[in-house]
DNA sequence: CCGGATAAACTACACCGGGTAGTTCCCGAG
DNA sequence: CTCGGGAACTACCCGGTGTAGTTTATCCGG
């Protein structure tokens, strides 16, 4: 036993989690090998098992704890930009630049998830609930909140929270996720504040409240 | 050389690349090994490599004939509901669902997609290009066509044609790509329905003429 | 219209080099 | 004495090649 449990000294587990999120976020779960990651890891083969039992389990766990700190770093993003609004248009394209960056920027957040992605079908189901639950679904539902909200606030005209938020994140993210392959490929700054912004004013003719001046 | 020309029979070239679009959108590219892509094409492995030179170019090459197929398919969804529209709101969402179906449905067209979109980042610059020129950015410059003469027409409200197109894509069929992971994982038919058809009225809130009705 | 020669294409199968997941063994350090 | 380093080892699988023999299309003389 003690394989997926807390055997061994912490800081060789945490270097190994560390490098597997970096090698799996670089080659993908199938071309990422073993060696590769304990080399990163500065640590013996030994030790990866000593801490996890096979590849498949290190991938997974990584990916799980990955999904859950993203949705958490985009929690704060939201706390920094929704929740006290006062100019909302500049807010929310502030909010969709810096998740926008957070999640795709230079192979860290959103290279697991890339992985994630091409392998989906080789996933057990229940794995792949969890990860969607720690991510990208919690994710949504923090965001509907925001913006039931601000429509309780009279700043949003909102029925559906959940759809809202599903549309903004189509509006301002999914756009950018796609031209850049989820992070694999380089996007300009300005590319995305362009979209971004685009996307807010669709999203605005949909929920804006009023006419927003202009 | 006669590695990429017409050598060969031409219908065991057809047995190849068919049994290779199974194979690799199944398996994805590392996955898919030279044999199994043989054996199920009826062939010999030796013939594979005299009509391909190696595995890279055989993926490359049906790839992009895959894409080109897809744009036409699309493209023929577009002539039936878009040209002669009659009832706009209906016709939007019939062409939404159709397109989702015809790309994300069981594994056909749209599983090469996602083994490109896993593999992106070792795939050469230009022929990635290639592939979204034949593909995605092909699509949506024919959908910019069809909702610039809508405009025309009075029936939408356009400034930017492309970005309207963009738009569209994003509310009506990225949202289904994604819950699906582009065609991996089946999504019930009510539920293309239902996001086509949240998709199209938050599309018509944008670009919508007049009041469309109540 | 026919039948056999000819060459290109295909099959079947063994084979090579290389790489991987996972295990084991020995040894050293704390 | 426990934990980890290091490296070798097992057992496999894959991409690609070489070869020897077989099929298939094509064409030519009758």
């Amino acid at each position: 036993m003690a394989a997926t449990g807390g055997a061994g000294r912490p800081e060789k587990r945490k270097a190994i989690t560390q490098a597997a999120t970096t090698v799996f976020g670089r080659e993908g779960y199938v071309r990422a090998s073993m060696d590769a990651i304990a080399a990163e890891a500065g640590v013996s083969k030994r030790t990866v098992y000593n801490h996890f039992t096979d590849k498949e389990t290190l991938f997974l766990s990584v990916a799980l704890r990955n999904s859950a700190e993203l949705t958490e770093r985009i929690g704060e993003l939201m706390a920094k930009y929704l929740e006290r609004v006062v100019e909302l248009r500049q807010d929310l394209i502030d909010f969709a630049v810096q998740r926008a960056r957070a999640v795709l920027s230079a192979g860290e957040h959103g290279a697991l998830g890339r992985a994630i992605r091409a392998e989906v079908a080789n996933i057990p189901a229940d794995v792949l609930e969890a990860w969607l639950e720690a991510g990208p679904i919690a994710s949504q539902r923090d965001l509907a909140r925001h913006f039931a909200a601000l429509a309780e606030r009279g700043l949003l005209v909102v029925e559906d929270a959940e759809l809202a938020a599903e549309q903004f994140t189509l509006l301002t993210f999914h756009g950018i996720a796609e031209r850049s392959f989820w992070g694999a490929l380089p996007v300009a700054d300005e590319e995305v504040e362009r979209i971004a912004t685009a996307g807010v004013d669709a999203f605005l003719r949909i929920h804006g409240a009023a006419s927003p001046s202009a």
